[in-house]
DNA sequence: CAAATAGGGATATCTATTATCCGTAATAAC
DNA sequence: GTTATTACGGATAATAGATATCCCTATTTG
């Protein structure tokens, strides 16, 4: 069970977008070279992002994307669900329905404790995403990459956004 | 990302086999009957459990499973991972490494934020499952299925263990 | 010895992920 | 207006992983 690479770069591309001044725009292109990904493929990351709301997006030459909130506004839940789905990773497949003891028609009274206990541990994962913002992790980075590295991918982004 | 259906049979056998009494084994066919799934497949869930050493297993006639210790030493997250493996659920492909901007010979100092987050998600997840006794399951189960058909599937598992 | 079992290897099938390609509509620059 | 560039969505192919079956072996019970 491994979540997919888009995830990975849907958090870095936000990463990015978030360090895009007012108004301006960065184009799939832009973020699949940067990241080293194919950009047919980025694009559907991208999209996901775009229909969940959490960028905008413009037509054109200078098109692309920027965030549609602050990063304060965006979790790594937004971002993680948009990609991956919102589906439990828990599906219950509802098994002791097929108990040779079980009297005829007895219907359960919802999901058992197996998938109950299953689905906590799945808000738990959830909850610690929904608990860092994008802004958190823009913090963290600032800190820990070199600030020339910061400032030179910086201004490698400027040079392409619209 | 959704996991093995594996892993809620293996949670349902463990809660079966918690019930057995002391020194009584259940085979892979009778689990797969009382279950309803393919016995071949249910076959290597059950050898994840022993190879991670949750179960013990005889040969021959009356041969099969029983729980290597008590449901109070055994996890959700012992029999999770048994069966889904150990590895984390968001891996890092290191896309940082394609960065243009990188200068010649960078060193990563680890994991980067991004990772560091997922991977406390996941953390999480597997504190809550770790904090999931297999006897606390078998206590909401005894309170929550009817009397006559706890008492009936028990049965029917006596009948069939050797 | 005969029957039943766990275990493991090989293999087939199905599904989801990964990836590419192409056509369309919209937009900006010229 | 024309052209270049872009996001978007549909179709499709390639790959990997999950699901399922089959068969052989060693071991144990009776
Ligand atoms: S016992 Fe729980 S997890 Fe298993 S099939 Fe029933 S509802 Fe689903
Ligand atoms: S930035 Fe983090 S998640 Fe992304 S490649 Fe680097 S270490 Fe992995």
């Amino acid at each position: 069970m491994i979540l997919k690479s888009q995830v990975e770069w849907a958090l870095h591309c936000c990463a990015i977008l978030a360090g895009l001044p007012e108004g301006r725009y960065l184009s799939t292109k832009a973020l699949a070279e940067f990241h080293g990904v194919p950009k047919e493929y980025l694009s559907k990351a991208l999209q996901s992002l775009s229909q969940a709301g959490l960028v905008h997006t413009t037509l054109g030459p200078s098109g692309g994307y920027r965030l549609a909130g602050t990063p304060a506004e965006l979790t790594f839940l937004d971002i993680v669900e948009a990609v991956e789905g919102k589906a439990r990773t828990f599906v219950c497949n509802n098994i002791r329905a097929n108990n040779p003891c079980r009297p005829q028609g007895y219907c359960e009274s919802g999901a058992c404790a197996v998938a109950r206990v299953m689905w906590e541990a799945d808000e738990a994962w959830r909850d610690k995403l929904r608990s860092v913002r994008l802004s958190d992790l823009i913090d963290t980075l600032a800190k820990e990459i070199p600030a020339e590295l910061w400032k030179s991918s910086f201004e490698w982004v400027l040079e392409r956004a619209g």
